[in-house]
DNA sequence: CCAACTTTGTAGCAGTTGCTACACATATAC
DNA sequence: GTATATGTGTAGCAACTGCTACAAAGTTGG
């Protein structure tokens, strides 16, 4: 059996809960290496070089995102824009994905840049989110359903900004005042 | 009279010009000295170091930034949150802000991590933001106000970020549903 | 005109970056 | 058992990072 695809596992996910951690801010090939309590020479062996390393461990993350939103709600379950937005809100800023919002805020800046592998991570993550929210929405016309979803999306990012640079109290009235609103 | 001083004003203005094209990809000294058109020597000369630099240019373009926006729109002048999310939009997303939007949704991320000095810079922003947004909306409860200019400037990051990721066509739809949504 | 101060170029340092050449070990194949 | 493939440590390269020492040139006040 190939030991070498153990240990590349092994360390992608060490690396996997590194970046949670700390985001984006220590992604040397050193660093990753002693994240994952191997020599920098051993992570590209593992993997073929740092791009490698950063795209495997973030379509790991985005994939666990979206499986996350997949399994905290039934496939067939429709809901109401407002009861939506309340819980993606509770989901994205809770335990659950906080770390992962945090990183893929990261991730979308990197990709205003075109950076690699970045711009691919985020649009995943993106359009992942979309088709979950486009298939728990309760609405029929299938424009409006589209167009409530890209909004939805635009909120719960956009809470996501607002409370890295400023609180959790402001969070908290934004996710409020929406409810209201589209209740 | 102090030469030192009227070229560092001239480096800042071509710095900015280059950070709001170009983002936060080349940021180095030597990059940015060459976007200055001097050397890496005399914008050391000129500034302090690296962060100063970057902070005397991105505070700069924060200031112009609230400037545009109160420029805008007279300041006795209210709206309902309707009226203010299009109007937001249409400044944002156009030409007058569509540069200053991706640099900032980059200093966030760089905020998101503590790096300096863009936790200082993205607060700045969002906060002017924050207060424009207040200032206009014509909702007579504090509380309530306050809650929907945050979600008013949730919304409006959020589509800076959904584009950022995607298309304009996603930004027009959520502009649109959140339009038609507030009316 | 000379001294003090401001401005500028050349060169380079110490640290980091991603990555690799080389050597050696261990395991597997025949 | 010998050859071939797989694994792992040591060392280091060339490019880059922010920054600085040194020296020379220009500018100014007396």
């Amino acid at each position: 059996m190939p030991k070498k695809a153990t240990q590349r596992a092994n360390a992608l996910s060490k690396i996997q809960a590194h970046l949670l951690k700390t985001g984006l801010a220590a992604t040397g090939v050193r660093q990753l290496a002693a994240a994952a309590g191997i020599s920098d020479r051993m992570l590209l062996y593992y993997f073929d070089d740092k791009t490698d390393v950063l795209e495997a461990a973030l379509s790991g993350i985005s994939a666990n995102v979206i499986m996350t939103l997949s399994t905290a709600v039934p496939p067939d379950r429709r809901m109401s824009a407002s009861e939506l937005i309340e819980m993606a809100a509770n989901l994205t800023r809770g335990e659950a994905m906080g770390a992962e919002m945090r990183l893929f805020v990261e991730c979308v800046a990197a990709a205003a840049r075109q950076e690699k592998p970045y711009e691919m991570i985020a649009k995943q993550i993106m359009e992942g989110f979309l088709i979950w929210i486009d298939a728990h929405l309760d609405i029929d016309d299938v424009a409006e359903r589209k167009a409530t979803a890209a909004m939805l999306l635009a909120l719960i990012d956009g809470i996501a900004l607002l409370e890295i640079c400023t609180d959790q109290v402001r969070g908290n009235m934004a996710v409020e005042a929406a409810v209201k609103l589209l209740d």
